[in-house]
DNA sequence: GCAAGGTC
């Protein structure tokens, strides 16, 4: 790289403002032919369109955002300035503000080509406001970095786009203000009562999710699992064994189920009454996204949601892939596949599958994708170029990386299926079900998808396979939710909470700040978790759930749209959150708040405690959670009994063996055994 | 020290 001594800047020019490096170099790509230097380490852009001198030059994310020089309780006082200055991990942002702050303000014209949402209108609008001058300022605006397109953008440049910019900033600000504010107390009730200084956080995504695992944790541990019958048959036809189940119908108790049993056993046969044979073709996936990078990785390696997107990033920055923080399914359709595959075929362990592809494709390589899209991103996809000492997880994200996209380039995979539908003496209808992968197409590309394959002999109509054996075994219902970083993700990007870039961060600082804890591969809400969760409820239970995100989305809308003022917006938020904290403040709330935390974690003595796991109570013998246990238990536990065809105290027992049933349900259980709890 | 949002 060439020394900031051969970066000629032009005495004038215009000034086009990126969002990131790679987007100032495609910018810079599409409107003509670059000379490229770089100041420092920081890459910029000098080139001519139609006579005019213009510099691309890059910021790398937001480089100004909130803060304040206020301690204390409430903080209205907001501060923007150079991320670099107040955060140590933005230290990387220092370069980039020299740079700016050195070649903006000389500019003629301002352009503002970050991403076109309202968080790249506010990154640009920031760095103009700072540098530039706002009435010699415009917006380009695109939805791709395709160069067709940035050259469009570049021709039909816009009025800098101030409201979006102000919505941007309105948003930052409301999440500063219920963040900081509502932290603050929490750490503030902590530390009035125990005098010690606690960590603890508060935020509109990260509570709502909060409030999220602890629903599913109360879900899971207060589940009673309802047993259900269930028959399995084993026929024989022919020297070959295979299964058949109810078809249509079911037994509720295990009485009935025997008695099932006995008739079907006893009438020796069942007879086919029909078969259909399918085959069905399964398409590839579409190469992945982000969140279904996270999601593959967790299912198949175990790895955490934020793990991987730090291992992708890593990738990314090796320019090994492309842009992991994506929602888009679908590859630009610029890419050379061609001179991609080939590259990855270089690699030993992939030139037999890469050869592979290319015949079975006859070199006509159209990628399967999907609908999701993303205005600033394509799908991940490998770039080609030769990776050197990967560690063993960079390795393996890679590997799942560059498979899913040969994956989207292969053939459907076959699955051929029989049905065969049976009567049995009693002319009940069961079903046996054979499957098995006819062609592998994909799945030899991308070989982590299992079908449940089993074979069935020749069938025909009228054929008598002989009943071998009939068991009856008692499945329990589990609770239908899991507790995980996983699950926590997918549920936050259903509720459209966070973006793809903070949610697994986001969850991360739960772990963090020890409100959840990870046991084997599921989680546990700490008391310290449960504890905030109650006192926020309390007291802020706006943050609770996702409609303070809806009620921001709309604001925001209309600030966007000129109908609202992002003063007024953040100045009624200001107002309604000081009033809020001073209320607390003012009140005796601030003890009960920090008391109750206090006793959760036992640095203060709670006046009474759960008889079962010790927990603070307000006067009983159980707390909350043994409570809701054992209302579920007792709502339950007759039908429990008439299924199993025993008696109550039997079903208790069976219930409290059973590892389906809610940790607090077992204790419940185990308890009225004991006979200390009447049932 | 606290949020959530960008990104090296």
């Amino acid at each position: 790289m060439r020394s900031s001594r051969d970066c000629n800047i032009p005495q004038y020019y215009d000034v086009i403002i990126a969002e990131k490096p790679k987007a100032a170099d495609k910018i810079a790509h599409a409107l003509g032919s670059p000379f490229r230097c770089a100041i420092g380490r920081v890459p910029i852009y000098i080139l001519n369109v139609n006579g005019t001198n213009i510099v691309v030059v890059s910021s790398a994310g937001h480089m100004f955002g909130p803060s304040t020089g206020v301690e204390g309780l409430p903080v209205t006082m907001i501060r923007w300035e150079p991320l670099w200055r107040f955060d140590r991990r933005s230290k990387y942002l220092r370069p980039y503000y020299e740079v700016l702050s050195r070649l903006v303000p000389k500019a003629r014209y301002f352009i503002n080509a970050c991403d076109y949402d309202i968080e790249g209108s506010t990154i640009g609008y920031k760095i103009i406001e700072a540098f530039g001058d706002k009435s010699r300022a415009k917006r380009m605006k695109f939805s791709s970095l395709t160069a067709a397109e940035l050259r469009q953008a570049f021709r039909r440049l816009q009025p800098l786009d101030v409201n979006n910019a102000m919505a941007g900033i309105a948003r930052a600000e409301l999440d500063w203000l219920w963040g900081i504010n509502i932290s603050r107390l929490l750490m503030k009730s902590y530390r009035e009562v125990t005098g010690e200084r606690l960590s603890l956080s508060a935020g509109r995504v990260q509570t709502p999710t909060l409030a999220e695992a602890i629903r599913r944790w109360v879900k899971i541990n207060t589940h009673v699992p309802i047993p259900q019958p269930s028959l399995t048959a084993r026929l024989l036809h022919k020297g070959v064994e295979f299964t058949a189940y109810p078809l249509g119908w079911s037994v509720s108790t295990v009485k009935e189920a025997r008695e099932v049993a006995k008739e079907v056993k006893e009438g020796m046969y069942m007879e086919v009454i029909s078969l259909s044979r399918a085959s069905e073709s399964v398409r590839p996936p579409p190469p992945f996204n982000l969140t279904d990078l996270q999601k593959e990785a967790a299912r198949i390696y175990g790895l955490s949601p934020y793990k991987t997107q730090e291992v992708a990033e890593d990738l990314y920055l090796a320019a090994l892939i492309s842009y992991p923080r994506t929602n888009s399914e679908k590859l630009p359709p610029t890419l050379n596949y061609r001179e991609v595959l080939d590259s990855i075929g270089r690699q030993p362990k992939y030139r037999g599958l890469v050869g592979d592809l290319l015949r079975e494709t006859g070199g006509v390589l159209r990628p399967r994708e999907g609908p999701a899209d993303d205005p600033a991103h394509p799908a991940i996809y490998p770039t080609g170029e030769q990776p050197t000492r990967l560690d063993r997880v960079h390795e393996t994200v890679y590997d799942l990386i560059v498979r899913r996209f040969m994956a989207a380039f292969a053939p459907p995979a076959t699955l051929s299926t029989v049905s065969a539908v049976l009567t049995d003496v009693k002319a009940r209808r069961w079903e046996a079900r054979g499957l098995n992968v006819a062609e592998r197409g994909w799945l030899k590309y991308y070989p982590f998808h299992k079908f449940d394959e089993s074979q069935l002999p020749t069938l025909n109509r009228g054929d008598r396979p002989l009943v071998r054996s009939i068991t009856v075994k008692v499945s329990w219902s589990g609770p239908g939710l899991r507790l995980s970083r996983l699950s926590l993700l997918e549920w936050m990007e259903a509720n459209d909470l966070g973006t793809k870039g903070t949610r697994a961060r986001i969850i991360e600082t739960l772990y963090k700040r020890g409100f959840i804890t990870s046991r084997g591969s599921h989680a546990e809400i700490t008391n310290l978790g449960y504890a905030v969760y109650k006192v926020l409820s309390e007291v802020a239970p706006e943050l609770m759930s996702v409609s303070l995100t809806r009620d921001f989305e709309r604001m925001l809308d209309e600030i966007s749209m000129g109908k609202a003022s992002r003063e007024e917006v953040v100045s009624r938020a200001k107002k309604y959150i000081s009033e809020l904290v001073e209320r607390q403040l003012n009140s005796n709330n601030i003890k009960v708040m920090g008391t109750y935390l206090a006793e959760f974690i036992g640095k203060v003595r709670p006046r009474s405690r759960c008889a079962i796991c010790g927990r603070p109570t307000d006067g009983q013998s159980l707390c909350e959670l043994h409570l809701a246990a054992k209302s579920n238990l007792e709502k339950s536990i007759d039908e429990v009994a008439r299924r199993l065809g025993v008696s109550k105290e039997e079903a208790l027992r069976r219930i409290s063996n059973n590892r389906l049933a809610g940790k607090w349900v077992r204790d419940v259980a185990a308890l009225m055994i004991s006979g200390k709890e009447r049932p």
